[in-house]
DNA sequence: ATAGGGTTAG
């Protein structure tokens, strides 16, 4: 038998050669990366747990500290193995500690553990815990619970370590508090690189120039990494110049140095430079990661060089970082945008955690080729939407002519109480003013207003464009008058709007305010100018502009000011000079040019030239309802029903068919449409009755239908049948009806509006009392008292 | 006796 003691001993060899062969060989520092495996792991643990050397808290550490930086082990067997040690010393609490923080991104863990770490026998925290927690704070970015922190490492004397005061002082400039920041920098009797770099980092953070160049200045050494600081907070504020000066005093560039002015470029929109700038990085053999790419690429998508973009796609794949998320988003948007939709939805399907832009730029590149189906599906598919998202369709749907539906679009993002951005606003006001929904268009302007949403150029412009064409000339001007910056385009709005409603005078007269303003007029504003003449048949005062153009304005007049100025002159009656101007014209006249010949031509009963004209617009645009309508109206005004046939007969030959007349009217924000001869309304037989009344009153007015322009081969009674059923007079019955004085009766049509109509609108308007206004596609007539706004003239 | 901690930037 051996005594107890011999077996203590033999039993303390045994520990002690097990201790040195797996100290030694297993957790031994060097050899700790050997251990690859979670078998290999566990074989540790078993025989430590075996053998009871778990109890040893050096092996013990070594075993933990291996664990949580292992990622083949999980970090709740870490925790568990946390659990049955007896006695953690301090390493071991901040081992675990710092785990949770890293691993498990639960820094109130952290703090929770402190809690326990504080009431636990034989270990306190040292002057290595405190970093740990500081950054638990950070990331909880709580200030408060910092400061109690604080308060600990002050009663516990750590106070004068500078790892705990760096942190410290990261803590508070996260929290944007850099008067403590500042405070424990200037108090730290030690300050290190880390010291320096932070307290910079702070500044920059806080986009603070000022307090980031005073740091920067006293600083013992200029270091890369705050030179780098210094780029990207010049960068941020605009100081390019600068930004570009501390790079190129750079003794030894990073990848970063490069990188923050190629960002600093790109952010203040001056992408070329920061293309040239990334191509040199890679002439100079700097390594590219993806943040830097993603900037480049994106000054590709601003620049639409889609070239170039495919390029560093290319370069991005060779290096390996084609995965990042943030590279993908920009690519998408990049080919997205430059119209290369199949390229953008091959990496938007194939793409994993997209964020919100990648589904907006979608969207709006599906819309910019013309596929609103898909952008739509995709917009209804969207896990979440946000306003870029609503006003990217709305906006999509206005463009493409479906106003009601970008109407009904924002109706609905009303609804989810999404606040509209001024894309959105303006996308909305542009589909009203198409669809002359003057209530809605009110509506949003006092939207606008109340929500003190700041008017801009375009926001403004839209809005005195709405007004003017929903011939509302006194809201137009308010809104004018209560912009702060105007535009060419708000002048040209309101130039034309003016003209548009007949104020001729009024709008020649803002073109002289707006060459006193200093901005200088474009070409659109001449088409207001000129148009303006036309309105009105100022023949002397059109070609007056028409030569300033170029003599004043150095401004190359366009085939539409040609067109424009061929309609001046032919209306007026100087149809060989306008025939003659066409024939000056450096480049070759368009259909419409022709086309205000031949109507012109049609005024003046100038048969010779109308034919002529007519039958080379016919051929010049075989598939145009207008021309042949109007030729037609020529041959049918003389009774020459041979030619009419003639032209019906060219007209069925190319399938062309007459556009219908159609006219629209809002009542109690219902929008009505009406076509020519369309008896489906539901309230038909009101309108039926009214209509009837209408004419017994004009009778007395002496009114006897123009049955001349209607060139259908039937006898005057139909003709004067159907002459009474033009849409515009049927919107006016229904707005006779339903609309009560002395709202006026708006009523918008998609043709122009003919002489009949034209005729019988002012009668009623005297007949009736009743303010009426017509707008046509060229322009409007406010009927009022028995005349038009126009004189006649149109 | 021993291991471990902090900062910044595109």
């Amino acid at each position: 038998m051996y005594s107890s003691s011999i077996i203590k001993k033999s039993c303390l060899n045994l520990k002690s050669t097990l201790r040195q062969t797996i100290n030694l060989s297993i957790l031994d520092t060097h050899l700790l990366p050997q251990c690859q495996s979670i078998n290999q792991f566990n074989q540790i643990l078993s025989q430590m747990l075996l053998t009871g050397f778990i109890k040893d808290t050096f092996a013990a550490s070594r075993l933990i500290n291996l664990s949580t930086h292992s990622t083949f082990i999980p970090f709740h067997y870490s925790l568990q193995i946390f659990n049955i040690l007896h006695n953690p010393n301090g390493f071991i609490w901040n081992t675990i500690m710092r785990s949770h923080l890293e691993r498990q991104n639960s820094p109130h863990h952290s703090l929770y553990l402190y809690r326990l770490f504080l009431v636990s026998c034989n270990a306190f925290p040292d002057n290595y815990t405190y970093p740990i927690l500081l950054r638990c704070c950070v990331a909880r970015s709580s200030e408060f619970e910092g400061r109690e922190i604080h308060c600990h490492v002050v009663k516990l004397g750590f106070d004068l370590d500078v790892y705990v005061r760096n942190t410290l002082m990261n803590l508070y400039a996260v929290c944007g508090n850099m008067v403590s920041a500042r405070k424990v920098f200037d108090e730290s009797p030690v300050l290190d690189s880390v010291s320096w770099n932070t307290i910079l980092g702070g500044y920059v953070q806080m986009g603070d120039v000022k307090g980031a160049e005073f740091v920067y200045s006293r600083m013992p050494e200029q270091s890369t990494i705050a030179s780098n600081s210094m780029i990207v907070i010049f960068g941020r504020t605009g100081c390019v110049a600068r930004a570009r000066q501390v790079f190129d005093e750079i003794q030894r560039k990073d990848m970063v140095s490069w990188s923050a002015l190629v960002s600093c470029y790109e952010q203040n929109d001056m992408y070329e430079e920061a293309l040239v700038l990334f191509v040199d990085m890679n002439a100079n053999g700097i390594m590219v990661d993806e943040v830097v790419v993603v900037s480049a690429i994106s000054a590709c998508t601003h620049l639409s060089i889609i070239k170039a973009g495919m390029t560093i796609h290319a370069l991005a794949v060779k290096t390996g970082i084609e995965a990042y998320v943030s590279l993908q988003n920009a690519l998408i948007h990049l080919y997205s945008s430059c119209g290369r939709i199949m390229d953008a939805q091959k990496l938007f399907n194939d793409g994993f955690l997209l964020d919100q832009i990648s589904w907006n730029s979608m969207i709006s590149g599906y819309l910019r080729c013309g596929s609103i189906e898909d952008a739509k599906t995709l917009f209804y598919s969207m896990p979440e939407k946000d306003v870029v998202s609503w006003s990217a369709m709305i906006s999509g749907y206005a463009q493409y002519e479906r106003f009601s539906e970008a109407v009904a679009l924002f109706h609905e993002m009303q609804l989810h109480g999404i606040r509209p951005d001024v894309t959105a606003l303006v996308s909305v006001i542009s589909a009203c003013t198409h669809l002359a929904a003057l209530d809605l268009g009110k509506w949003v302007h006092a939207y606008i207003s109340k929500n003190k949403i700041q008017v801009n150029i375009i926001l403004g412009t839209t809005l005195i464009d709405m007004y003017m064409k929903c011939g509302c000339v006194e809201n137009a001007l308010e809104v004018f008058y209560a912009m702060e910056q105007k535009g060419v385009s708000t002048w040209n709005a309101l130039i034309i709007g003016l003209a548009m409603n007949g104020l001729i005078e009024k709008s020649l007269h803002m073109f002289a305010d707006m060459k006193k303003s200093g901005t200088l007029p474009n070409e659109i504003t001449f088409m207001g100018v000129l148009g303006a003449c036309r309105h009105m048949g100022l023949v002397d005062e059109g070609r007056h502009y028409f030569s300033s153009m170029t003599v004043e304005h150095k401004i190359e007049p366009n085939v539409k000011h040609y067109g424009c100025m061929v309609d001046l002159l032919g209306r007026a009656g100087f149809l060989k000079e306008a025939e003659e101007l066409i024939e000056s014209m450096p480049m070759a006249p368009d259909v419409a040019t022709w086309g205000a010949l031949l109507g012109a031509c049609r005024k003046h009963q100038n048969n010779e030239m109308g034919e002529r004209v007519g039958r080379k617009l016919i051929q010049l645009q075989p598939d145009h309802d207008g021309f042949h309508v109007l030729l037609s109206n020529i041959y049918a005004s003389k009774g020459n029903w041979g030619d009419v046939l003639e032209i019906r007969g060219i007209m069925a030959q190319h399938g062309v068919v007459k556009t219908p007349g159609c006219s629209m009217i809002e009542a109690n924000g219902v929008v009505h449409e009406f076509l020519a001869g369309d008896m489906t309304h539901p309230q038909k037989n009101d309108i039926e009755r009214m209509l009837d009344v209408v004419a017994e009153k004009l009778k007395i007015e002496g009114y006897a239908p123009t049955t001349s322009e209607v060139s259908l081969d039937i006898d005057e009674e139909e003709k004067e049948s159907a002459l009474f059923r033009h849409s515009e007079k049927l919107a006016v019955a229904f707005g006779l009806i339903i609309i009560a004085p002395p709202t006026p009766i708006r009523i918008m049509k998609n043709l122009r509006i003919c002489n009949d109509c034209h005729i019988v609108m002012k009668l009623i308007s005297k007949a009736f009392d009743r303010e009426i206004v017509v707008r046509d596609r060229h322009r409007f007539h406010h009927f009022k008292h028995g005349s038009c706004s126009c004189m006649d003239f149109w």
